[in-house]
DNA sequence: GTATCATATGCGCATACATGCAACCATTAA
DNA sequence: TTAATGGTTGCATGTATGCGCATATGATAC
């Protein structure tokens, strides 16, 4: 109705919208399972997604307030944000999906923790027909 | 990836979807806070919005399972489904938002409400502009 | 400096979605 | 049976959204 009001509005369909994504979904639920932040090319190489998409996404679920961002060098490591009752409550219905679904995301980003180095990422995409380059899937 | 897991990912996203759009809020937001089911009319008076957009979106809500749907004579009465960790948590990230945001469309419902008879709706749509005619606005 | 690597973004396209309007269905009242 | 009423649905349209591609940015390595 008036124009303050929605965008107050807009601001919490907003937050559902970022979850509203296959895509998204998936993100959101390899950082909510996963105790420290994932670097961009983990997400990549644990969902198999383009990484320029896996970084629009990113975005879109960090203006929603739903990941938190933090740079170090080239890399750039994201988390999920959960604090507040609102969050809270949405970030539980997402963990409350049946684990099933996630198996495989899961399974892929455990090998992909297995390559890091005292903890951190330090290596980068590994399946590169992922990276924003032209089709090198034939090499 | 897999066209059933595809499927599975799908129908989660569609609850998140539900929610994620204005309208479809607010209508979550009075079918969660009222004691009892809403006919149609209600809601349209309560949000002043045309009566076949309350009827599409309820339509998308119910097919999120969201929404329940109770039909009696003309009357068609919808309710809010909260069973299960997923639903719940759904709701009540809905219900964890500042509540001021609804403010108005709780007061409208309210008002609505007065004019139950033994607790049920039996006037249909008192906000005549919002049926689904030609405009008749200017009468 | 240049090259390389991790990540981000502009563009164009195809699809999905919300809306207004008009017509339609289903039930009750006359 | 006909009219009126509560609710639903098809169609056309404008806008939003996700994607692939190419390119850009920004930091490190050489």
């Amino acid at each position: 109705m008036q124009p303050l009001k929605g965008r107050l509005m807009d601001k919490h369909t907003t937050a559902f919208k970022a979850l509203s994504d296959k895509t998204r979904l998936r993100i959101a639920y390899l950082l909510s399972s996963s105790k420290t932040e994932l670097c961009v090319c983990e997400i990549v190489d644990s969902l198999e997604i383009p990484q320029y998409n896996v970084s629009r996404h990113l975005k879109i679920m960090k203006k929603a307030g739903l990941a938190s961002e933090v740079k170090a060098g080239k890399w750039v490591r994201y988390g999920i944000k959960s604090e507040g009752a609102f969050r809270g409550a949405l970030l539980a219905a997402l963990l409350a999906l049946p684990a099933a679904i996630f198996r495989e995301e899961l399974r892929e980003l455990k090998k992909r923790f297995s390559i890091r180095i005292k903890g951190k990422c330090l290596l980068g995409i590994q399946k590169k027909y992922l990276v924003g380059k032209k089709d090198e899937r034939r090499k």
